[in-house]
DNA sequence: CATCTCAGTTGTATTACATCA
DNA sequence: ACTGATGTAATACAACTGAGA
């Protein structure tokens, strides 16, 4: 959004690769999502872990402590345990499965229980290469298709499921932006009509004040240089020619004729201005 | 029926800011 | 007045859910 939670975004991304050690070690480092984020605990530990022999759920290694200097071996994926019922969580896994051949289940870690009991859900943040490719990718397509998702997913060391989450929020905040755009532009309209058509009723009265006003207070018309040459049109209120009589009341009227009516609103109308 | 996308929601991490000792 | 700890609201975002195509 502002330029400060963007800052605030990449300095928390920033974390991941410099938190070195301390990694993934209890609350307060990103890291520990980036790193450990897989880590689920508890009763719903026991959910993923038979998740994982069910569908054969792919674990790439992972490792306690420091992670690896390359940021695209730290795997950025972590079992949700919590709001995670049985049909979705097939659902969820079912390209992994599908198309991907899986180790064996063995990778977690030695502090696995840290939250055991808490039932709290880790939080993931895609390290900042991550966020890059699938951002480059995004460029070139908003939409994946199975074969590309597999491929960007192997590519980045991710699970397809997140990558097709990724696209999912992507897309969603790009709409949400172009909503945003489209609204402010809307309002800008909005602020320029209702000031012109403010104008427009100011200048009515003044053309009404013209035409109901006494024949014998000629200085009036003196306050509009083409006054004398014109009149209303009674049915659509439209300044015609009196002396032209070119019948154009358009180019006649043209000097207090800003805005010509949109004749599309006006159709049903027995006295068309086009009548004039 | 399986799969995909979307809109809406949830839960966590992070930051800025205010308050207090 | 300055400083560090603490609480809180706001925000970003990954992940989930259910509906509809």
């Amino acid at each position: 959004m502002c330029e400060k939670q963007r800052h605030r975004a990449s300095k928390t991304i920033n974390m991941v690769h410099e938190d070195g050690l301390s990694l993934g070690l209890g609350y307060g480092g990103e890291g520990a999502t980036t790193t450990e984020s897989k880590l689920s605990s508890d009763g719903h530990h026991q959910k993923q872990q038979d998740l994982q022999f069910k569908h054969c759920y792919y674990e790439p290694s992972l490792t306690l402590g420091r992670p690896s200097d390359d940021s695209n071996s730290v795997v950025s994926s972590f079992s949700n345990g919590v709001n995670t019922s049985a049909p979705a969580a097939v659902k969820r896994e079912r390209d992994d499965v599908a198309s991907e051949e899986r180790p064996a289940v063995s990778s977690r870690v030695s502090d696995e229980d840290e939250d055991v009991g808490t039932g709290v859900r880790k939080k993931l943040r895609l390290t900042k290469e991550q966020s890059a490719m699938l951002e480059d990718s995004f460029k070139e397509h908003s939409t994946l298709n199975p074969k590309q998702k597999q491929a960007l997913a192997k590519q980045l060391n991710l699970r397809p499921r997140q990558v097709e989450v990724w696209f999912q929020n992507r897309r969603a905040r790009t709409k949400l932006k172009q909503t945003e755009m489209d609204c402010e532009i809307l309002k800008r309209c909005c602020e320029n009509l209702t000031d012109e058509n403010r104008r427009l009723q100011k200048e009515l009265q003044e053309l009404k004040k013209i035409k109901y006003a006494p024949s014998s207070t000629p200085p009036i018309y003196m306050q509009f240089p083409a006054a004398a040459t014109l009149s209303v049109c009674p049915s659509c209120e439209r300044m015609i020619s009196s002396t032209g009589g070119s019948g154009d009341n358009t180019k006649a009227a043209a000097p207090f004729l800003i805005a010509p009516k949109p004749t599309h609103l006006y159709g049903s109308f027995t006295n068309s201005p086009a009548a004039c």
